[in-house]
DNA sequence: GCATCTATTGAGACAAGGTATCTTTGTATT
DNA sequence: AATACAAAGATACCTTGTCTCAATAGATGC
């Protein structure tokens, strides 16, 4: 039930924006597809050697800015990529193995609209993760690290 | 009615667990005192040219492990610094001119730890920021960047 | 007050993640 | 096919940190 963009949809998606289809390009797209967890920007240009780092980068804005992937963040503050498999979603992230999820949760939404008047202001947007030990690193009981003020009481 | 803890007592806070009270580390505590808005690690290494820039780094990462300060995202990734005014909140940031906020909300606290529950394995804690344009953006009419997949529908 | 022990500092090299510049190449269009 | 301009590649550079290592300075015992 998810509306995933994909293969030949995300060129042609780009291409309805005005960008070319390139072969750089459609390598990349290909290589995303076979993801199914987070990446690093490191992994494409390993991945692809032949294609240059400044393009990979590019590419990766270009294809967040279209709301193809999404950027997030390990606890450490590391960067991770991610295919976006729904329209506004939150993830989650394994704090022992990195691992890393999506949920949509409409309630959360409201709420912070609601703590936006409050605040002052117009809001935006937001940006929530939730960590977690996931269910096989809570299995064998993986120690978590410590997680200072981001911690829940 | 914030626990804020400030001045010596975070030197105090510092050495009870077993950190030197040091001539550097109290001039950027000192200097932090002075803020009251988010700033840089450079906004520090400028501000005490005197102070190795590794210092400053190692002292923003010990106060941050205190819980003395820590460390959010503006819309573009940008990392900004902040004091904690409370124990566990969250964060507003101005998608227009960077001015930072705070905010507590136990709902979503709790709402997180359900979701937890439905996404498997252990909920460690979360991150959760809230981009908005803050009051004087807003009446000024200051123009809002894109902002992606992190916008709300 | 002085010696001592060790945490901490400063300087500077290094690393990760990304952007800017500039020339060459590839794509879409006519 | 010719052309115009978007995009690529190479490479230098930037920002935000971290690591190493010798020199220094707090805390402690005497």
């Amino acid at each position: 039930m998810t509306t995933e963009i994909k293969g030949a949809n995300i060129l042609a998606a780009l291409e309805n924006q005005g960008y070319r289809s390139t072969l750089p390009r459609r390598e990349i797209v290909e290589n995303l597809e076979k993801r199914s967890d987070g990446f690093t920007a490191e992994d494409l240009v390993r991945d692809l050697p032949h294609i240059g780092r400044a393009t990979v980068f590019r590419t990766i804005k270009l294809l967040m800015e279209s709301g193809i992937i999404c950027k997030l963040s390990l606890l450490n503050g590391e960067p991770r990529y991610s295919m976006a498999h729904a329209e506004h979603h939150h993830h989650t992230v394994c704090v022992t193995c990195g691992a890393i999820g999506e949920f949509h949760a409409g309630t959360i939404e409201r709420l912070l609209r609601l703590i936006g008047n409050e605040v002052g202001g117009a809001i935006i947007g937001h940006r929530i993760e939730l960590y977690i030990s996931c269910a096989t690193c809570a299995r064998e009981n993986r120690p978590v690290p410590s997680i200072g003020h981001l911690r829940v009481s």
